[in-house]
DNA sequence: CCTAATGTTTGTGC
DNA sequence: AGCACAAACATTAG
């Protein structure tokens, strides 16, 4: 379940077990999944090359080969995964494209089939295949933040979700940050208080840092998140019950009692 | 059978 | 132009 710490997970596995090595064979089972290229040209372009130090935007991983290669852009969507499989026996099968590395294989499967891998020829812009991104979150300054909330008309929570805005915010997250900042979903972007905007800040970094130790989210049972699949969802706070609707198209939880629709 | 699902894109409409 | 909303994407799970 792909938020921006999974993502970073990925991240990291490819920089632990794939970084420095070299592309000895690869394998596309579901051609539907490899964007920007055939199996073959993939094939053609890769073997051979060495895999360089892999970077993450937001929720995409990019990985570039040798120094001036071509790079391949990882995508999540809902479902994907990345796995590293030393026993290409037990876990390799159902792999969507698979990077043969000699000690093991990078294997890249999204069970509902949405996301995938773009190649990106040397020299070739991420932006032409991730669209506009905003800065990353993690890198995200309190003056950023206020800055980029300042600009828009709309809701809070629509506003973070936007990619084009700050990559790498995903529906849980939002939910999560939301929640220990005390602030409603449906606030207006623009209309947070300097107290409010400190707090939010805040809370984004301490969620994100805490998450991606963790490698998922939620990162602790006392997380809203952890609420979500509840048979009677509770505020771990305050033991309200939760409020769900759909906000910015998304299923969204909030305590009605902490999260008040209008500024104190 | 129906509904919803952690993400994004595309179209529509205000 | 900016933003909200719905549907679509492909598939599984409940």
């Amino acid at each position: 379940m792909p938020e921006l710490p999974d993502v970073e997970k990925h991240r990291r596995t490819v920089a632990e077990h794939a970084q420095g090595r070299t592309v000895e064979r690869i394998e596309v089972n579901d051609p539907e999944l490899l964007h920007g290229t055939t199996a073959q040209g993939l094939g053609r372009s890769l073997v051979g090359r060495t895999v360089a130090e892999p970077r993450r935007h937001g929720k995409w991983l990019l990985v570039p080969f040798d120094t001036d290669g071509p790079t391949l852009l990882y995508h999540f969507r809902m479902t994907g995964e990345l796995v590293w499989v030393t026993d290409p026996t037990a876990d390799a099968a159902g792999g969507a494209v698979t990077l043969d590395l000699g000690n093991g294989q990078l294997v890249y499967r999204s069970r509902r089939r949405l996301g995938g891998v773009s190649y990106l020829r040397a020299g070739q812009e991420p932006q032409e295949v991730t669209g506009e991104l905003g800065p990353d979150a993690t890198t995200l300054d309190r003056e950023q933040l206020g800055a980029l909330l300042a600009g828009r008309r709309g809701g809070l929570k629509s506003a973070l979700l936007d990619q084009s805005l700050i990559a790498g915010l995903g529906n849980e997250l939002v939910d999560e940050i939301l929640w220990r900042s005390r602030l409603h979903p449906r606030r207006a972007a623009a209309g947070l208080g300097q107290q409010e905007l400190d707090t939010c800040h805040e809370q984004l970094q301490d969620v994100l840092r805490r998450s991606i130790r963790a490698g998922h989210v939620p990162a602790a049972a006392d997380w809203l998140t952890g609420q979500r699949d509840a048979d009677d969802p509770r505020c771990p706070r305050c033991q309200a019950q939760l409020e769900t609707d759909q906000v910015g198209g998304r299923t969204t939880l909030w305590c009605p009692q902490e999260q008040p629709a209008r500024q104190a």
